[in-house]
DNA sequence: GTCTATAGATCGATAGAC
DNA sequence: GTCTATCGATCTATAGAC
């Protein structure tokens, strides 16, 4: 790894903050620089498409993560009980990276205005692997209708981090993952 | 009704897409004069406050509309099976009113990133107001753990309008909207 | 009440020295 | 690679004619 690749992911951890506090129209050049603490010369070194590619690469970065740790293990699941400790796993791991709602999701955050047409792919993509990851594992584990309980599980998180900075209040982050974690309860209602 | 009331309410309609769209920050006095077809003149006549106000008053008139249509009848139900008719009335007004997830939810879209800081009082009074009104409706129609309930499906309608947005799919929307209905049904396992 | 013109600040982005 | 200086565009907001 060279210097100039770390200085850059380095980088891209600043940025991400600033991206998910002020939103894309909102984080100005002054915040990025000040963020980063690198000048404007070597951010657009780095980034030379501007603001847009440097909110590009912090997507890739946060889709790259979720791939890595959340993803892939609810993917791999081959048994009933992995798949179910995969889910309990993900969910364990939400609320930690979310900080229990106080932390918004870019992905989310970035779909629900304008700048969602300038990253159109990567915010698909996001939400897709995850649904896909997480119905694969609720399949796995025997959950009926596994793919539309994956859909809601992954509004239940978008929908409580909404939650949790609208009240500003981290205990209705929890509440709503606590009802979430029910779909793997078995149904003796079906 | 004043000609000058009319016109200043007609211009806040106009100025709530352009919110909801572009988000606070990407609203631009240019977009706001387009769509509300008034001169930035009239409109700091309007709302001598400037954008913030503009801003304001829409969030204003969002949650007078909702507290007109969704959470009074909510909050009126005294008996469990008009509560349970106002509930399902509830998920129909939201079906119609966010367009299955293709219209964004403004006290949402502000709570998420920092104009939050600006109309903090707006965005939880909404959220709040409407998890008061389900929590009771849904107490009154005899379901158990009516209040975590209630934030559960509010959290599953800001969620699904994420995911809606997110892929392009209002079908999205209406799968996860389909499962929080179920809050209604009898639970044979509790 | 509505408009045009414009102020004054900040925006994203570039140039070029080091 | 990193910086400062600066460009032209756009921003919010105001002034003042009508």
């Amino acid at each position: 790894m060279s210097a100039t690749t770390s200085s850059r992911e380095s980088a891209v951890r600043a940025l991400a903050e600033v991206f998910r506090e002020h939103g894309f129209d909102g984080a100005s050049m002054a915040l990025l620089t000040e963020a980063s603490g690198l000048g404007k010369g070597s951010l657009y070194h780095f980034f030379p498409g501007g603001k847009r590619e440097m909110a590009q690469a912090v997507l890739d970065d946060v889709d790259a993560w979720f791939r890595g740790n959340l993803f892939a293990p609810l993917q791999e699941a081959a048994t009933p009980e992995s798949a179910r400790a995969a889910v309990e796993s993900m969910f364990d791991a939400v609320e930690v990276y979310f900080r229990s709602g106080r932390r918004a999701c870019l992905p989310g955050s970035f779909a629900l205005s304008r700048p969602r047409d300038l990253f159109t792919v990567a915010i698909n993509d996001y939400f897709t692997e995850w649904i896909d990851a997480l119905g694969s594992a609720l399949e796995v584990a025997g959950i009926e209708g596994a793919r539309s309980e994956a859909i809601r599980v992954v509004a239940d998180i978008q929908g409580a981090i909404v939650l949790a900075h609208a009240l500003d209040d981290s205990e209705t982050f929890t509440t709503v993952l606590e009802a979430s974690r029910g779909v793997l309860d078995p149904r003796p209602g079906s």
